[in-house]
DNA sequence: ACTTAGCACTCTAGCTACAGGAGTGCTAAT
DNA sequence: ATTAGCACTCCTGTAGCTAGAGTGCTAAGT
């Protein structure tokens, strides 16, 4: 590989992103003032496509960078915008805000993501699965309905009107959830449901009631609900790409189902320094080989907990994105760092 | 219009739902056992043509429901299914939960409706420019972070963790919450904003920076942050009226701006008892020309707070769309009666 | 007077043929 | 090593054609 066919390959992945057609050496020599002929371009463009940074469509088609092109133009070729203070600025002030709920940024996140790179955003939040119990405490909101509110050691707060086990006065709740907090903080929040069974005290029947309520509310929140947050779909129909349906149906039907996407990204990202781009093929999820996702990981106290991701077609703006993540990643790190 | 023109409308419109495909005289004739042959059906459907019911897409192809058609369809001959104990059952059990959140509920019921209709669905929760401050309380999460709880009248609670205004201990912040709400319980939400500027005490000052927190999250609470829960969108792509693309992006793109959701379905439905079908062109929202809507209300101890609501291609399974929703529409109400 | 068989007519969808254009690969000259 | 030139390939768009579906009308039948 050497300069000129670096420089060639970068041109013309550059025009392709830039316009979704195959390009050809023609264009390539009159568009971009690269020195040399058409013909020369040809041979080189050849030679490319040989090492497996181009395809051809067909015969008598231009070029259009395969996996491994894309791949060669994201760790070698691309060049990166500079980082302007003002967008900086913009995305601080999107998260000054006196909320302090982890799900508020997550959703401002991927919203703000989304439209910052008119590609569907996702954004993960913290697992559960991970966290340990804080505390438990409840607050009676009307008679008969009551406010359970469960803080855990990494800062989320989550809450849930319920409706009070009637056999139980407010008062007792009280005592109970103060009694429930002792014994279980620092538990693992998926290993209480094991640990419940151990009883509490000797009437832990009386409060059965109660405790299937949390634990069913508490297992479905672990099964990733609400945890990932998709922002921005439609933006996929914007490109040509996804002109059908059906390849439109594959990406947003895989993208609905947070589950998978958690994994997905749960399982490539774990480093906190780097971004991550997954293109085409690469991804383990054959719904979104048409695409390509790149993935920034997010701290709270120096610990990875979650990812802001952007999936488009493999033709993405990668500079621009990674550039993007880049910034929105640390400074949603910068307003979580109380967590 | 005698019972052979009702009885060959119905049918044709039955027939289309199922294939989307124009319906000539022909296939009326063997199809179905009407009785007659085809050319007394070719100038039936003649006359049904003059008369507005039907359309032809080109000359030379069969019919086509218009507008018209749909709405005599939906008006006067669609067969209604039986409500089955089955499927009632089957709603009320979705329902039967100890959560006491009207949002928990408005979700639950959006993705129910759109997996029983493979149409995206749109549930339209209580508006809280309606709704009457009942109370604000605090409960203190960690050192500097503070829940605060609003409820409502209407037995809507919303909660929101917030920075603790540093100035403010959390004994005060208790007093005050209180304070605001002994003075200002029963005014509607909306119109707090203009009264907080009356002064609640000589300290005034010294609160503002937790009533502009409490305010703004108020307003952007009310304009229907969250009101409006779109679920199953997907479902569009099913049907072949929207193998384009753009099409898709108009619906979608209408369907995701939750105050035109909000407006379009207020000002359609108020009155508790009918579901109401909006077809085609009798919208007023030019987005969903190509499509048809089928609204229920719900109510809270009597009164109608909010919709449920299907949307779909105007060869929409009306029949069955609104019996589903009746009977959604009506569990829903009754698992709110004591909201 | 209504119904229906028959038939000519219309329009679309799909096929084929063809020309123009874009792009390539190769060769030979620079 | 580069490049001009050229033959070749393949896609795209257009035009013409055919088959099929469906209609409207007419005339005959009930």
């Amino acid at each position: 590989m050497d300069a000129r066919k670096r420089r060639i390959l970068g041109t013309l992945i550059d025009d392709y992103i830039a316009s979704a057609e195959p390009v050809g050496s023609r264009t390539l020599a009159k568009k971009y003032g690269l020195g040399i002929s058409s013909a020369t371009i040809r041979n080189e463009m050849a030679d490319l496509e040989e090492l497996g940074f181009l395809e051809q469509p067909h015969t008598s088609a231009g070029r259009v960078p395969s996996d491994r092109g894309y791949r060669y133009y994201v760790d070698e070729l691309m060049q990166r915008p500079m980082v302007t203070h003002d967008i900086v600025h913009r995305v601080r002030l999107a998260f000054q805000a006196p909320v302090r709920e982890i799900a508020w940024f997550i959703h401002q996140t991927a919203r703000m993501v989304s439209d910052m790179t008119a590609y569907p955003s996702v954004v993960v939040g913290p697992p559960v699965s991970d966290a340990r119990l804080g505390e438990i405490r409840v607050m009676q909101l009307q008679p008969g309905t009551l406010l359970l509110v469960v803080s855990t050691d990494s800062g989320m707060v989550e809450n849930r009107a319920v409706s009070l086990p009637e056999e139980l006065s407010f008062e007792e709740l009280g005592w109970l959830a103060k009694e429930f907090s002792r014994e279980f903080r620092g538990i693992p929040i998926n290993e209480l449901k094991d640990r419940i069974l151990d009883p509490l005290s000797s009437d832990v029947e009386r409060y059965h009631g109660l405790w299937e309520t949390l634990l069913a509310w508490m297992s479905e929140w672990r099964l990733s609900e609400d945890r990932v947050t998709l922002a921005g779909p439609l933006n996929i129909l914007k490109y040509p790409e996804f002109r059908d349906v059906s390849k439109v149906q594959r990406v947003l039907g895989f993208l609905e189902r947070d589950d998978a996407v958690e994994q997905l990204l749960h399982n490539t990202v774990q480093d906190s320094e780097h971004i991550h781009v997954i293109i085409g093929q690469e991804s383990t999820v054959d719904a979104i080989w048409d695409c390509s996702v790149v993935t920034a990981t997010y701290q709270v106290r120096g610990q990875v907990v979650g990812q802001v991701s952007v999936i488009g077609p493999k033709r993405m703006q990668y500079a621009h994105v990674m550039t993007t993540l880049e910034i929105v990643s640390e400074e949603l790190s910068r307003a979580l760092k109380w967590a």
